[in-house]
DNA sequence: GTTGAGCGTT
């Protein structure tokens, strides 16, 4: 028997009634169907007129000690925790939101199931995860025999990229689970990590991990040794880093200035930009101004590169993460499968762009986290503009946090501030949604302290996925007993900080 | 009732 529960999209609007599950809880997607975007639901206590939150927990809302009761329960955005001064990025909530309803599941395929798997055993295993919107196992249509793989489709973004993070011991055996071949470009990338310009020698990492928590969750700090004045942080969230950029703060007493993470280059030092640099896009660092060393510029017209990389492949198809014809843009083409360049980009659904650049590139920045909280297409460039800094922005790499990869020679640039423990818990723990209840509160737009905290963003910080992914092993994943299974690895190759 | 990298009878 479900009930209906009333909800608004805020105090003084016209509420909506959604129904509830059997066990009276609101299911998380249901809710994001009328109102995308949103994140949790909050209701005023009658008693002290606050606002209460309502307990999330995998994608379920719950309801309060003494039920739903016939309150008016409003939607909570992550916009709305966000720090008045981004203004400049005149992101509108409105527009956010629409955004989000970009943000569609992808059917991901299941490898590797076991032949025995039945579509209901592989349902009930992705349940954990969210809701399944569909399962299916590919058999011969003569025989009935599994394939030994199959598709699930989720109902919210979040579950589906905490499924695509981990692998999956499914019937006894090591599943993958990835974007189809077939949906491959279709999804959308991210930059987390934002250039800390002008940093002091005395800024260790935890100062500057500090000092940037009060935006939003610190997945990641990234200091280079020896000290070169800048350093790297990466958010959980892409909004919040995009928020600051652009921005100077004050650490330690000393002005900092924060601007989109540096661009990479290939092995050969060629070009990924287009060629329109950063600084044209407006307030974001100028050209020149983030790089106190000026090393030689890759970039496209000169602006100044921070770093660059330096791959080292182990075999395997060479080929740069970046294809020089994607504008910069990972590809995630067949080439790219399975080189460690983008290890994770295709499993992640975080592919190349091509047509960013072109038209409507805005409407395809879209946010992985699902929750919405980026808006590149409102910022106020042109879509040429904003995929020319993004093509600089050094998103797109993101790391195997299982550990297996990394070790071995990638953690050799990333002395401290990876491998946190506090931050890297967050995934791979328990299949049954880590830590989303016990976010706190005041996490609205991210999605738990831990999601997406595996993720390596960005070229620039190269070293330092490598040692994120080092500072794994053991640690944050207690539910992964030894090491990744080798199936299906072709090559190794690493990304090291020049 | 075998097999173990892959890519979906709509």
């Amino acid at each position: 028997m479900s009930s209906y529960l009333q909800v608004a999209e805020d105090e003084g609007e016209e509420p909506i009634e959604l129904p509830t599950e059997d066990d009276s809880t609101l299911l998380l997607s249901t809710l994001a169907a009328q109102f995308p975007g949103t994140c949790g639901l909050k209701y005023r206590n009658p008693e002290s007129r606050a606002m209460r939150g309502v307990r999330l927990v995998e994608g379920r809302l719950h309801p309060p000690e003494n039920g739903w009761g016939n309150c008016v329960y409003y939607c909570v955005f992550p916009k709305e925790n966000k720090r008045k001064s981004d203004d400049h990025l005149e992101n509108s909530t409105a527009k956010t939101k629409r955004m989000e309803t970009k943000l569609k599941c992808s059917d991901l395929i299941v490898l590797g199931l076991p032949w025995k798997t039945t579509e209901q055993q592989l349902r009930e295993y992705f349940e954990s995860f969210g809701e399944v919107l569909m399962a299916q196992v590919k058999k011969d249509p003569k025989s009935g025999q599994s394939k030994g793989f199959g598709f699930i489709r989720f109902g919210t973004y979040e579950s589906q990229m905490r499924v695509l993070a981990q692998r999956h011991m499914i019937d006894g055996r090591w599943c993958d689970v990835k974007i189809p071949n077939s949906k491959e470009g279709q999804i959308q990338q991210v930059p987390c990590k934002v250039f800390v310009g002008r940093c002091t020698e005395d800024m260790q990492s935890e100062d500057l991990r500090e000092y940037f928590s009060k935006y939003g969750e610190v997945t990641d700090v990234f200091i280079p040794k020896p000290f070169r004045a800048f350093a790297f942080v990466t958010f959980l969230d892409p909004e919040i880093a995009q928020g600051l950029c652009g921005e100077d703060h004050i650490i330690k007493g000393v002005s900092v200035h924060v601007s989109n993470a540096a661009p990479k280059t290939d092995p050969n030092g060629r070009s990924y930009g287009g060629g329109a640099g950063v600084g044209a896009g407006g307030p974001r660092g100028g050209p020149g101004t983030r790089e106190p060393k000026n090393l030689a510029g890759p970039f496209g017209g000169g602006a100044g590169t921070a770093h660059h990389y330096h791959h080292q492949h182990h075999g395997g198809p060479g080929g740069s993460n970046m294809g020089a014809g994607a504008g910069g843009w990972n590809q995630g083409g067949p080439a790219n499968r399975g080189n460690i360049d983008m290890p994770n980009l295709q499993a992640l659904g975080i592919t190349g762009q091509p047509g960013a650049a072109g038209g409507g590139g805005a409407q395809n920045m879209n946010n992985p986290l699902g929750m919405g909280t980026l808006n590149l297409g409102a910022l106020p460039m042109n879509p040429a503009l904003v995929a020319a800094a993004l093509n600089q922005a050094g998103w797109g790499l993101i790391g195997n946090l299982q550990g297996n990869q990394a070790p071995g020679g990638g953690g050799d640039g990333a002395p401290q501030g990876f491998g946190n423990p506090a931050t890297t818990a967050g995934f791979g723990t328990a299949p049954a949604g880590p830590q989303q209840g016990a976010a706190p509160p005041a996490a609205t737009g991210q999605a738990g302290g831990g999601f997406l905290s595996w993720m390596n963003q960005g070229a620039a910080g190269g070293a330092g996925d490598a040692g994120q992914g080092a500072g794994a092993p053991g640690s944050n994943t207690p539910q992964q007993p030894g090491s990744w299974p080798q199936r299906g690895s072709k090559q190794e190759s690493f990304l090291k900080y020049d």
